[in-house]
Parts: structure tokens; sequence; C-alpha cells
DNA sequence: ATCATATTCTAACACATGTTAGAAGCTGTC
DNA sequence: GACAGCTTCTAACATGTGTTAGAATATGAT
């Protein structure tokens, strides 16, 4: 199909886009409840968590373009349409959190973090895939598990764990390394170029 | 400055973005680098895996647009720049492995799980935030305490923890929820378009 | 085979974006 | 304050991308 051809469909390229990672998200949506819904009611909710994180991350690995070109392009969507489909997002973080509730209803989880900052860090590490998984690498169940049992017991309300290596405070900046070694390839002289132009910038980056 | 004086500046705009990725990874760098250095030689590995978690989130979120620009563009570049810069962050990834393996030589990590794989994960995790960061909420530094404590608990070698909920196979796809209240807002009628069209490629997103 | 309808293509257009040369405006030095 | 060198601007050009109308082609029913 040619460029032009689209606007049969579509009266804008901005509405195909839209389309499109609004069906990546339901496929998502729809992935991920389904996986949730087939263990009952009252299933072990720790079950359920790693069920969805499996379905997740399978649809956005393996099963769906549009869910994973969802995650690609939304930073940099035209506002309206991030703001609908932000919108649109809302109700499956709403799942999402029912799933963590439930687990910290059910007394398994840990009582000292919020939720809702566990929720964007799980959902990141698991969207954030589609920047490296290759299909010849570990496959999306294999990485499900590992970030199930990272996350997982670590989330698990446990006792007598040696409690011993605390939180540290931020080290100090340093300024090495900033500008890496120069590439000076071949650049095609150019008459008002001098090297203190680029210089002047590059300091800005240390 | 009009964008035209870019070019003083830089041959192409292709030059100014590698530039501007190249520097931001170069910071994140420089101030994890340096977050685990001043701990010393011979610091607890978690306590460095800690400061490094601290330190770049700190620099994605908070001190580096050049650093955030990174994440947000790296999967979008022309395929040279791209490549170059895989190159660039190899090194920054060996030096977060280093830390895993030396955590892992340590003693204090579980055995089971793929040290390349944690990595990307908690690096995942680590960035996405920029996708949902906003000053108003928690700050960087509570973030990585959450991620920290979800990470770390999960990592930490333990024992006489109830193994109890054990990995589950994916559920069975469900094929609800897919096309969602269709939205037939002002729609200027367009002639050669009918509702099966539409319907057609729709389906396909099921 | 014919016809109506659905879909794709062609070829242009508008608009946005990357780029350039040269003029103009800075800044610091003598 | 005049000069040289650095930096920015202006105003054009080139190229890429979003869009359109109408011609061309495919598809399915009769």
């Amino acid at each position: 199909m040619k460029a032009g051809s689209l606007y049969y469909h579509f009266d804008s390229k901005d509405e195909l886009v839209e389309e499109v990672i609004r069906v990546g998200l339901a496929t998502a949506v729809s992935a991920t409840r389904g996986a949730v819904q087939v263990l009952g009611r009252d299933a072990d909710p720790i079950v359920k968590l790693r069920a969805a994180i499996a379905a997740h991350l399978t649809t956005i690995l393996a099963e769906s373009d549009y869910a994973s070109a969802d995650l690609r392009i939304l930073a940099q969507l035209p506002e309206p349409i991030r703001k609908r489909h932000l919108e649109r997002q809302r109700a499956y973080g709403a799942f999402w959190s029912s799933l963590l509730q439930s687990a910290a209803a059910s007394g398994r989880l840990r009582q000292d973090l919020n939720l809702s900052v566990v929720r964007m860090l799980l959902l990141g590490a698991l969207n954030w895939s589609v920047e490296w998984y290759r299909p010849d690498g570990e496959t999306p169940g294999e990485i499900a598990e590992h970030l199930s049992a990272m996350i997982l017991d670590g989330l698990l309300a446990k006792e007598g764990v040696p409690a011993e290596t605390r939180w540290f405070p931020l080290g100090t900046r340093h300024a090495d390394d900033t500008s890496s070694g120069r590439r000076e390839g071949k650049r095609k002289p150019r008459s008002a170029r001098s090297a203190r132009g680029r210089q002047t910038w590059r300091d800005r980056g240390s």
C-alpha cells in the first residue's frame, strides 16, 4: 500500500496513529485481564500478579506490534492524542493497582511501600523490555519469570531478613568522562567553524 | 537562537542529536560511577548498587535533560547513529554488570537468576521513569528507595522463605475489549469512505 | 460478463523541516 | 573606538512528509 492510500481508511495520519495505539492498549488489556480471569475469582493474588506480568510481557514482546508501538511512541505524540490515550490507560493502571491491592490486602506484601510507585516501576521494567528484547535471547516467559522472581521476592512479606544494607545518600557528582574522545572523523572543513565553538557548547555537558 | 544558527556549531541536525545523547550518556555514567566511587573500593556491593540506582535515577529525572533525551529518542534514531550510541552504552552496561557480579560474588544474591536479564529489568524500571515522573510527586531519591527495596529484597540471598506461590503458565488469550467504544466524534463524512472499510482493518486488532 | 462497490494508485499540492550563504550583530583586545 | 574573530540572524532553497482528487484496479454478486 502506498502512503496516499491510507486516507481511504483514515482522515489523517494522526487518526491512524491513535487507532494503532488504541488497539495496542486494548490488546494488552485484553490479554492481561484474560490471563488473570482464567485463574478464577479467588486464586492466590500473587499468582494473579505473576500471570499478569507474563501476559503483559508476552503481548508487548511477541504478540502485538500495536502494543509495542504504543510504548515506543507514546512520549512524542501530539498533545491531544496523548491526553486521550493517557485517559484510556487509566483503566489499565487501575487494573494493576487492584492486583497489587489485593495482594496487599491478603497480607502477603510488605507494608512500607507506596503501591503506585511500585506499580510504575514494575510496569517500567516490563515496558522497557521493548527497547532491548531480541527474539534470539530469553523468551518473554523466561523474562517474566525473572521479573516475578525479582519483584515478588521483594514484595512478599517475610520475616527474619537481616536488614543490614541500609539506604545511602547520593554520592558527589564527578566531572570526568563527560566529554569523551572527540571524533575528528572525516569532517569537511567549514569556513566559519572553529574548534572553540564546539568546545564552548560541549563544556555545558559536564 | 534561530534554527539556522545551529549550523555554525554542527554540520547537521543528526550530529547535534548524537552529541546530545552522547553528553547525556556521559553525564549518567559520570554521576553513577562517581556515586559508587566515593564509597570506596571495598564498600558493601549492595550499598554500591543502591548508590548507583539513586544516582542514575536522579540524573535522568532531575539533573540532565540530555540524559532523559537519550532515553526518549534512542529507539527512533537513524540507524548509524543508533549503532554508534549502542556501542557507547556498552561500557555503561558493563559497569552495571560489574556491580551485580560483585554483589553475586559476595554471596549476597540468589544464584538462580541471569544477571544480564536482571540488569535489563532493573535499568528498565529506572529508565521508564522518565515517562511517568512528575516533579510534584515522589522525589527521585524516594523512587530510588522504592526500587532498591523491591529489587534488593528480591535479590538478596535469604533463607527460610516459604516458596509457596510458584510460577504459573500464561492464561488463554481473550478476544473481548479489543475494539473499544467507537468514537463517532465530529467526523466530516467522506465520499469513498464506508463503515466497512474501517471495520475490516479494526478486526485485525483483536 | 457486467455492474456496483471497495480499495489502491498516481501525481500533484501544501506545509514542515533540514540546510545554506551571506549580512548583521556581538565580544574582547590593542 | 577600531579591528578581528566569533556568533547569530535573515532569507532563501531543498527535501521530506501529510494530504487530496481523480484515475485505475480489484472484488463479489447477479
